[in-house]
DNA sequence: TTGTAGGCGTTATCAC
DNA sequence: GTGATAACGCCTACAA
């Protein structure tokens, strides 16, 4: 634990040169680009304006706590019991207002912040969700949790993160971690878990949120579409644009449903047309934009004929399109490219990329909402909300 | 909560009809894209066949707890105290290896799952660590959180996101609820905050470690470069290239220091090359691709004498070159630009971008490390770690 | 409206 | 090596 530091007030006026809400800034010599090691001469060298100092803490009992202001004190200080605080601070009608205005007085002269891990122990009402994604990478992942948090830190809950790098183990690992950790209620992408997170997730019977896909028996609700059919659904309007060698690129199918799902519906559908389902140009790859240029070149190297890509995913795409750019082939004219869930980029391309959109805010809001319904004490069980998706025929099709 | 329910085996063989780690897939018909709500019959329909179901849990006491198996449990099973289980799980040299060997066999076998949260509560030690972001929709910010995310993860140590929204308020109003939430360090973005963060932070005595910036007075540590030099340096860039009507656009500067510090670098090397800093082509802008292709836009019929264009961020960047292709416009021949980041896009582009290229991982990473290093008892007050920068120059100047 | 008693699940402390 | 006891800081239940 670093120590308060107490610094005169000259200081300050030297460091907050800049004139707004007192920050150091970066050194400002036009040196040339170097890397340097510096070391400050200290810290906490902001001076507390808006909080008074105060007396060291005494040692209650035989055990060192945090050193900090907690409810006792604060009831101490104002001369009730500690519950009385408590209640003003959570349920303010309850006290009378009086005492409810000394408490809060009290509260901001000490400073007070609630032990919300203390509360939840005690209440065992958890104050904290969690949030599993498989990769950090993609932005298709990041706008989900963006609305998730966006939404969960509205109802004050907080978001711990875990980061599974598509590993189910890893995924179990932290589902793990995540219990022992209180959350309450978890949210996973995709539909596919490895056995143990499954157990221990329904040994703790806490809520849990699958996303982006809709398995017939979720955990506990999920929130999705089906990839199947949207997939399906972008080859049938490549076959309808006349396009007969079509490709398909996807992530690897392994642990990924979503994937796996969008395989099959493409499959189908080429079946379906009476299409062959070339296993030569049916690959997997990894996410970036390096990858779907070379997957294009592998693609046109092993079928030449090939008239169309469906990569399932618009980063694939993307990498597709501007690859293509740079080789002077013309899209859709020589090779025409399809893409999966309409990223920013996708319309900014050039030629802009024919995609599926997914609401992807939209499906991180609602499993949010799924996971407050559940925190309020409803049952969310075997919930399903399909988001739907949409085709968006654009200029590389 | 939802309640853990027991279903018979024969439900699991219809189930796992895809025979992979058990999950349900999309609904399979190749049915036209729509919006569906459907609600499934039951849910937790998946067995616990690696965990055995238990006796339903008596009550002690007049209180109810979340029901789940406790050391108390696993200490009765096995006839011995809490504290040797405790022990047992922490220290295990401390416990004698037959009884070591029981209590493992006993939480095995009740899945037992310890409550940190109990556990910090009771140590004041921390499990969690908070890292505040400005944004998620920027790969930048969600870069660095990657980095982040997977040192402390690997050191045990759980992390709870917040967004700022480049908001100061926003701030820290998080702040304080991390607080609340106990987490043992936090790592902010920039260097630009709220009077009531600052005193939030120093009262509490948590260690901070600021990102993308190195203010001369941290808060705590700070891990960054100089955002000014690296402005500076990739102004002269385009100065020695021979442009000399150039403009710069960046985000609000306001919230941002590492925009304003751009900006002032940006200025500093106009003037120190006898250049003029034409206020009508100093811009702000939002983040997006739309609002780069718009700033350029403005630039152009603001003064279209204008040769260069340098933008503080690689999406704004982006966004230029792909209108410019668009519009058919020729960079750097017609308009030169230059971005910063180097995100991956930034490289893939046609021209491909010059920009300014940083470690954004390894920022995350040694944010980590710092925080960890003041989680072990080191003092981390006034270390100012510089990841330096680079100008890539590509072809778009 | 306010207070008392006790517990939430774990760990530090100090005996044995 | 193991255990009894008392915190950690707060909240539920019940009483006044």
């Amino acid at each position: 634990m670093l120590a308060l530091a107490h610094v005169s007030t000259d200081r300050r006026r030297a460091s907050s040169a800049e004139g707004v809400s007192g920050d150091g800034a970066d050194s400002t010599c036009p040196v040339p680009p170097c890397i340097r090691r510096l070391v400050g001469d200290s810290v906490y060298d902001e001076p507390v304006t808006s909080l008074p100092v105060l007396p060291p803490r005494r040692q209650r009992g035989n055990r060192k706590g945090h050193g900090r202001v907690t409810l006792a004190d604060v009831a101490e200080r104002v001369g009730v019991s500690a519950i009385t605080v408590s209640r003003a601070l959570r349920k303010p009608l309850m006290v009378s207002p009086e005492t409810r205005d000394r408490i809060e007085r009290a509260v901001a002269e000490l400073g007070y912040i609630p032990n919300r891990i203390a509360g939840s122990l005690a209440s065992s009402s958890p104050s904290a969700v969690a949030a599993i994604l498989p990769s950090l990478d993609n932005s298709i992942f990041t706008d989900v949790l963006k609305g998730a948090v966006g939404t969960l830190e509205s109802s004050g809950y907080q978001v711990v993160l875990g980061n599974s790098h598509f590993d189910p183990r890893v995924e179990a690992t932290l589902v793990e971690t995540f219990l022992a950790h209180g959350v309450g209620a978890i949210m996973l992408t995709g539909a596919r878990h490895a056995t143990r997170a499954r157990s221990l997730l329904a040994r703790s019977g806490i809520p849990v949120v699958q996303t982006w896909s809709l398995p017939r028996r979720p955990i506990g609700a999920c929130v999705g579409f089906s990839n199947y059919d949207a997939s399906y659904a972008m080859v049938r309007h490549l076959i309808e644009r006349g396009y007969r060698d079509i490709a398909f690129v996807s992530a690897a199918v392994a642990n990924n449903d979503r994937a796996a799902a969008r395989r099959r519906g493409y499959a189908k559908a080429l079946v379906d047309h009476g299409l062959f389902d070339d296993p030569r140009t049916t690959l997997e790859s990894t996410f970036d934009l390096a990858a779907g240029a070379a997957a294009l070149d592998r693609i046109r190297s092993v079928r030449p004929s090939t008239d169309a890509v469906f990569f399932a995913n618009d980063v694939l795409a993307s990498g597709a399109v501007l690859a293509a750019l740079r080789l002077g082939l013309r899209v859709p004219a020589d090779i025409a490219i399809a893409g999966f869930d309409d990223v920013e980029l996708a319309g900014h391309l050039m030629p802009p990329l024919t995609t599926v959109r997914i609401d992807r805010i939209g499906l991180g809001v609602t499993a949010a909402e799924l996971m407050l319904d559940a925190l309020a004490g409803e049952s969310i069980a075997g919930r399903r909300v399909d988001i739907g998706f949409e085709v968006i025929a654009r200029a590389t099709t």
